[in-house]
DNA sequence: GTGAACATGTAACAAGTTACATGATTGA
DNA sequence: TCAATCATGTAACTTGTTACATGTTCAC
């Protein structure tokens, strides 16, 4: 799954600048499972109006750039299917967090609580902003699926977590690492 | 979190050569956060040696090449344990399979049906091999927390998808996509 | 008056993967 | 006999990020 098929996905569902798809990929309802900087999207978009699977239209503004508002063709959308056809890859997850518990042993126990709460804080701000993207948004088959997935899946880990950290020594009154 | 640290990690446990590394990353309880290839591990070995974090000896071995273990010095537990120190980055979770859902209402329901069927298998696949370390390992304090995190995590997810399968119309006797 | 939000784009860089090169042994 | 496992290593390639370049407006 390349940024060029996730731009066109998100083109699918509305017109929008690749300031605006940036934007939708980190507060969207996919930021937690979904990446792109402006490097790459910058330039796929470029790449899929040379294709002809997106269309351009400038709308002028004062005082800062032309914004370039994206369209998705015909052409985009047969692609985008084409593109959805395939069986997905295995999900890729990356991380430090339970790495570094690995050693849990052989850290300080202050160390273990700011990793853990720092986890718990992650989970929580993607479990927030899921809620926040279902009170003011459309709720599809499609988002309805994933966030109930996400949901899922993010509450246990802080479900787990909590416990965890439930059962660590009694947080100091001043913590210091 | 770079391999180097990921192989200091794992040679704090026990030596090993990068062949071993890998099987370690591929079949251990790391593997559904951590991954690496022959081409990163080899070079990033070569690197720690010549930075003297870790020592070679090389075992001989009829019909293939020199077997190098690797074992880690008393500067490469430092260099471990000062990486350890650093407040974990935030995790990053790539889903094609979530991003596929998230058109689910136009595709054909036989194709969502195996996109779930596959998406439970990997599941289900990485807490087997879970539970497979856990019988046969020397289950610590850290790899304990690691594993109970990732089968909350886990078959959070596959409890999702096995009653979202059900809601799905019959399977049919022979089903065809 | 300082930083965030708006808005686009490129070039240099990072980090890793894939494919290649080599070759014996073992089990199905 | 065919694929998998063992065993190392390099070079080319992908894919993307970070930093730079540029500039306005708005809220605190």
């Amino acid at each position: 799954m390349n940024i060029r098929i996730l731009c066109l996905g998100i083109l699918s569902f509305r017109e929008a600048s690749g300031y605006e798809i940036k934007k939708e990929i980190e507060e969207g309802m996919f930021s937690h499972f979904i990446d792109a900087s402006f490097g790459s999207i910058y330039p796929a978009l470029s790449q899929l109006n040379a294709e002809g699977l997106v269309t351009v239209r400038a709308e002028e503004q004062t005082g800062r750039p032309d914004k370039k508002v994206y369209a998705v063709t015909e052409q985009g959308r047969e692609a985008l299917a084409k593109g959805l056809l395939v069986i997905p890859a295995r999900d890729k997850y990356k991380s430090e967090f339970l790495f570094e518990m690995l050693f849990k042993a052989m850290l300080p126990e202050a160390h273990v609580r700011l990793a853990i709460e720092k986890q718990l804080h992650d989970l929580k701000d993607d479990l927030l902003r899921m809620h926040e993207c279902r009170q003011l948004g459309q709720v599809d088959q499609g988002s309805e699926f994933i966030m109930g997935y996400g949901e899922a899946v993010l509450s246990a880990g802080a479900r787990y977590l909590e416990d965890r950290l439930a059962e660590l020594q009694p947080k100091p009154a001043i913590a210091a690492e």
